[in-house]
DNA sequence: TCTATATTTCCACATATTTGGAATTATGGA
DNA sequence: TCCATAATTCCAAATATGTGGAAATATAGA
């Protein structure tokens, strides 16, 4: 991934509804939500919704797909692999004491056991 | 992590020459470098710079240490993981595969084999 | 103490972001 | 076709952010 995509995922994240509305997605698992839904679960006014899922979608963070009336979005999480691995690309020059930390955490972070690939 | 914690620190990477000089301290090691060598290799000014470190630092990125009259910058590995941790954390309520490619992307980015703790 | 170097603080300007009201577009049902 | 629902687009105002010039602070060495 380039600087640029990085840059932008990061920025589309760097912001309270926003961020709220991509773990709520996450959270919602690969079936995605009703843009509706997800105005009255954060309580944020549709347009205003609207524009941060503009965002998220551009960033490459969330994909939509139209269901009758509703549009769902869901998180993209290819998309965010692809930011983790950007961020923790560079930790470990030929040191591999600096990256353990990060090496812990994510897998700490990887909950489920199936998914230790 | 709190949720305004993790805005911080998506907000303090979320920008072009803030995110460079992060990546130059993670390649950096722990040793850092001095204010002024950073600026010089991105070509910085050096007061722009300084706000940049007070944002980084002050999002818990980077630390810093006085070293004769240089000012010594070092990235801060664990204020990383802890963000990486909760971008990750709700990955898989019970959904296994949803989460697969973070953590594979997790132990790709795990490089360097003596760190998979 | 005086001078040079390293970095930060102060300040102001230019630019970008976030937000919601009002109007618009799209779909489904009667 | 007409209406109600779902979501988006357009626009403008308030706020936040990024940047660098000039001045200030801190340290080392003579």
């Amino acid at each position: 991934m380039e600087t640029t995509d990085a840059v932008k995922r990061l920025s589309a994240l760097a912001q309270d509804s926003r961020l709220a509305v991509f773990r709520l997605l996450v959270r919602a698992g690969p079936e995605g939500m009703a843009a509706g839904e997800i105005a009255r679960a954060l309580e944020i006014t549709p347009n205003t919704l609207s524009a941060q899922l503009t965002v998220l979608a551009n960033a490459g963070l969330t994909t939509s797909r139209r269901d009758g009336r509703s549009i769902i979005h869901a998180a993209d999480y290819e998309g965010m692999s692809g930011l983790l691995v950007y961020l923790m690309e560079d930790c470990c020059q030929g040191r591999p004491e600096v990256c353990a930390p990060l090496a812990e955490a994510a897998s700490r972070a990887a909950c489920c056991e199936g998914a230790q690939a």
